[in-house]
DNA sequence: AATGAATGAGGATTCATTCAT
DNA sequence: TATGAATGAATCCTCATTCAT
């Protein structure tokens, strides 16, 4: 296995913290590989030469250990996004704006895969202060990513930007619902007659964001010419 | 309880397809109140004073007899969004369209439930004859009334209208799970500042679906005009 | 292992009764080589070739199957209290009767080392019809064997049989813990002067029941002298 | 938190002590409201605002902190009873003594709970060194309260005082497993047919020994006339 | 066709104790 | 002496599915 060793004993923070991150990246790794549900704490212990309890130090519970990995993959993802979002033009395209949160998503199916079952698994067996960090975390990201959206789709109503995220989270976890059939269904859409559902994540949610951003655009623009004829 | 009684032995065909609606019936009637996880097979036999083996002999899993369900439940929900369809003229309103099959769909929280594990857990552990059938049953359906969509909003392109139901349901899921938080984050999301998260289904369906769909018809438009000016 | 292999499939009630019937024995066997805490579900299925699984649909958990065992334990061992009591003269002797029980208990440790963790153990993890079974049981043995107690030592007030059954509970629960030192403390016990610590179940249980015997005795003399005199 | 501080580094013996008897005290208290199996070092440590390793510096093991609690509140107890049998006349009622004594007890109900346990968790787990310690002094205790009853109640024959200590322990130890049930049992005792196992401790207790106490008194005048009469 | 007994895989988690610092 | 990070053992039970009857 490709275990990473780790230096003993983490004593001050700057070693706790590098540690903790070693079990994310740990697995993460092993994420890609393996489903959520046949992944074991034990594999991610074993992978760092460490006890299994030693993993239960830094993170209390499985899900606990793949929510911060989403909270992590997440706060790139927004990185990305904002970053992107940044070196656009005021006023940018419906297009533009689309494919650079589709190139962002595109290089992290972990990430999506774990969005996916989010609700499902992660947000269980957490307790209530986890919870709130999460969605505070969320929050804030929202908040931000969503207000420069707001400066670069300006038919974004001020304060509708962190909402459009939420549908486009939506829209994620659904396209990737549709986009990842198990192995028997994949086999039955290789069928001609049965290909219009063998879709791919990333043009499906690609139109699909596309599509509902015109519409948002196109609403705003009739309501708007409403306001000035009256 | 409310257990129905069942005539002793089916022999005749009539009989076991009878008792095949029975069992659909009655795991039907439970999964209104119980998780799918929490509802085991052997609640479904004892409701009907079966067996459990019995269960098995009319569905060879318990993903096959909750896949054949959605099928029944899907098609009532196909049937009234025909119906509706069908009751409207020619070119039709979208806020109508939308309207109307969100009522056919909050008539059926089972069936939105049954949706957002349709793919992560019932179309796993099924045979590959299974999912055909599955399959096929979806797109004879999705066919007809993407068909009829279609003809009631003339934006969309011919043969596109199953596809914008493919939509549809990924974005049923996706608000599905949305709208569906573990008990924990819901207590979470009574906090004043995420209530931004406590999102409820039909609203925020109605909402994105309406803008896909505006989103659709103004770019057919686009695509129109430009075709009409040159 | 000394395996004792079953037919096939339990399918009458005599046949599933045997079933039982030979589960308790395998536990009671492996229980008399093996401490409660050490003895697993996992051994007695394997001593039997039965799966793991089949036991507990004998016995909803460890807890009851082993409460099951001090039940029938204890049938045995009131049947030859019973027995014992009915062959003694109408007004027996206080030392004969305690012999009679100890030679009953002597002839069954294990079901001392049973009834010295029954309250500590056994009766947690169970139903409350479980619990109320088993105390029906005890009530129905405590009283019909404490009525003939009462019938053989007259001193014993009407109704005081089953009381006094009880009163020996304690005792035998007592002297069993003073009686069973740990390994290590056995050891410390050899020192000369610490033999006094070094205490023999029945002997002292004995001895014990005797005085509580003889003081029941002495007082009900007394009190019916100060009757008398009145 | 009633969390009590200590002074940093315990450098001499008296500081060392002072710091053993902390940590005896914290853990008591803990002990107070919370079962043994459920009390953890680590709560023990966070309430002296002490790290868990520390504990174990002064206490090998759990099991050895809770022996030494046992000895400190055993010492209290004998110191009790010592005083009490000393202002006593010399030839003591036998109900006099009996009600002091659980007077005693009942004032330590921690105590109890803990002599219940002591043979079965307690003392296991510790080592040679440590079971010779604890017997030791008890022996040192059990002789001279024994001394003292055997003063105070003449009908015991010299030597047995302590014997009479030891029978008193396993009294105590099997009351309370009677007395002590576990919720659910609790539960089921509350029907009226089962009422006659709804024990309490002191009661049952103080009556087992007061009969006890008049067997050993009617047996020793019996012996001693029959002595008389030769 | 119906039954229901038998199967058996599958894993997070706690906490007393140790020991490097 | 104090710390607290690291360790790792230990196990019951459910339930979909099978298959002998």
């Amino acid at each position: 296995m490709g275990a990473r060793s780790i230096r003993r004993r983490a004593v001050d923070e700057e070693q706790k913290e590098e540690r903790r991150r070693a079990i994310l990246e740990a697995a993460w790794q092993l994420f890609q590989n393996t489903p959520y549900d046949a992944l074991t704490i034990a594999d991610v212990a074993e992978e760092l030469h460490l006890a299994k309890g030693t993993v239960f130090l830094y993170f209390r519970t499985k899900e606990a250990l793949f929510l911060a990995i989403v909270e992590q993959q997440l706060m790139d993802w927004f990185a990305e996004v904002d970053a992107g979002l940044a070196s656009m033009a005021a006023p940018a395209d419906i297009p533009q704006v689309v494919e650079m949160v589709c190139r962002a998503l595109e290089a992290r199916p972990g990430l999506v895969r774990l969005l996916a079952i989010l609700h499902t698994l992660l947000e269980r067996n957490i307790e209530l202060a986890e919870a709130v960090h999460f969605k505070h975390f969320l929050l804030a990201h929202l908040t931000q990513t969503g207000t420069l959206l707001e400066k670069r789709l300006p038919f974004l109503a001020p304060g509708t930007g962190a909402h459009l995220l939420l549908q486009s989270h939506a829209m994620v976890i659904g396209f990737w619902h549709l986009s990842d059939p198990s192995p028997v269904v994949r086999e039955a859409l290789q069928r001609p007659e049965l290909r219009m559902f063998d879709l791919q994540f990333v043009p499906e949610f690609s139109n699909a964001l596309q599509a509902l951003l015109c519409g948002l655009e196109s609403t705003s623009q009739t309501i708007s010419q409403q306001g000035g004829q009256e």
